[in-house]
DNA sequence: CTTTATGTACACCGATCTGTTCACTTAACC
DNA sequence: GGTTAAGTGAACAGATCGGTGTACATAAAG
């Protein structure tokens, strides 16, 4: 599996030191402890449907101290979605042992583990539509990440010998969106369906002199 | 324009006898006003953000009428949703001035009127991810939709000849809910960006023997 | 006119939400 | 060991939420 799309969040999860010998040992980490249950509650839950105290008791994190890191609850959010895969889709677009081509199409592929749900829905999308608002800053984090995203893809898509490499990447980065949406509407992998179109639209943006290559 | 997507709801808009002669009266027709102050402001402002007190105020009706229409506010939203588009996307799929190829494309041209904003988001993806419960009756109208949305897409496929219609109709499918998402994240217009894949997909799954008649 | 829905006005409930206050404890590091 | 920074627990604001109760008004239909 190449993205563990929206899984654990982003790269190590949690610090080791979060449970102490007995299990229970709040101490140090209550930064990366509630950013930790942010990620799991907002995933699960929604943003709306957590409250602060809910999602203090998972991190184990007194409210004090919560508030003591984040101003207030926007604050968090936008720092949650902030540190949200820092290396902005690197598992994908990092794999030197893929061609151009074959790491566009990779961004697609389902994690396909043995026993797990169905691929959770984009948390940048989930922000805007729960968040409601394009001035908060979640939701600046959101825009920026999906016009970085798009344009790795772009780029990707220029290094594949693709004829409009930006208009390529723009509409792989919306198959992505739209796969995570009606994922979340249908309840029912949509990134297969997605995935077919990319194949299709990459073979037609790269022309056949250029697609010997890879 | 065809499809006047998601703007005022459904074909009519308001009923007339919503203001009286000095522009309250607020008479007989209390169901129909709450459903419509429920579009504008579940629009404008999302699900969640929406209390009951606001939306009855705007409705000009007492809550207490409003809880004598609906059970409680899952009622009114699932209601929301069903009343939504009740002839799905009639106005592109009955154009009969159109080949069935043209009413495809035609289903992804954005209003365009002159001073409006851009395409607000599909109301059932919204209700799908604010509510965030696949087992809420409003869940399961949009997974309805969005299946017969589908179904709709696949039918004229199947009229324009192309191979695989139910794939194709799954297809755009996909495109529209990816251009919805990715428009509201963005806060810019992306249908045409999902006009052109269709476009790409669509001449891609007929044959060219069959689009010669259309 | 009288009946019967339908709608109104407004106070009120308990629950939940974000956010704050207090005096106190603990962990880490020199 | 002593200093300092970080975290604790529980109670408590104040607002808003969804939802009710009660008593009254009005429009339409017989």
């Amino acid at each position: 599996m190449y993205t563990d799309r929206y899984r654990n969040g982003y790269a190590g999860g949690m610090t080791e030191l979060e449970k102490g010998p007995q299990g229970r040992r709040r101490g140090r980490g209550a930064r990366e402890r509630i950013l930790s249950a942010s990620r799991q509650l907002f995933r699960d839950q929604g943003i709306n449907r957590t409250g602060m105290d809910q999602l203090c008791a998972v991190a184990q994190v007194s409210k004090r101290t919560a508030y003591q890191h984040f101003a207030d609850k926007d604050e968090l959010v936008a720092e949650y979605l902030r540190r949200f895969d820092p290396g902005i889709m690197a598992a994908v677009f990092d794999r030197s042992d893929l061609t151009p081509r074959e790491r566009l199409l990779a961004a697609f592929e389902v994690p396909a583990s043995g026993t797990q749900d169905i691929t959770p829905m984009c948390p940048y999308i989930a922000a805007s539509v729960e968040l409601h608002d394009p001035r908060h800053p979640a939701s600046r984090y959101a825009r920026d990440y999906k016009m970085t995203v798009a344009a790795r893809l772009a780029e990707t898509a220029r290094e594949a010998g693709a004829a409009s490499p930006e208009q390529l990447g723009e509409q792989l980065a919306l198959l992505l969106d739209g796969a995570s949406a009606r994922t979340r509407v249908l309840n029912a992998e949509s990134f297969p369906t997605a995935a077919a179109i990319a194949a299709v639209l990459i073979d037609n943006a790269i022309p056949a002199t250029a697609r010997e290559v890879g």
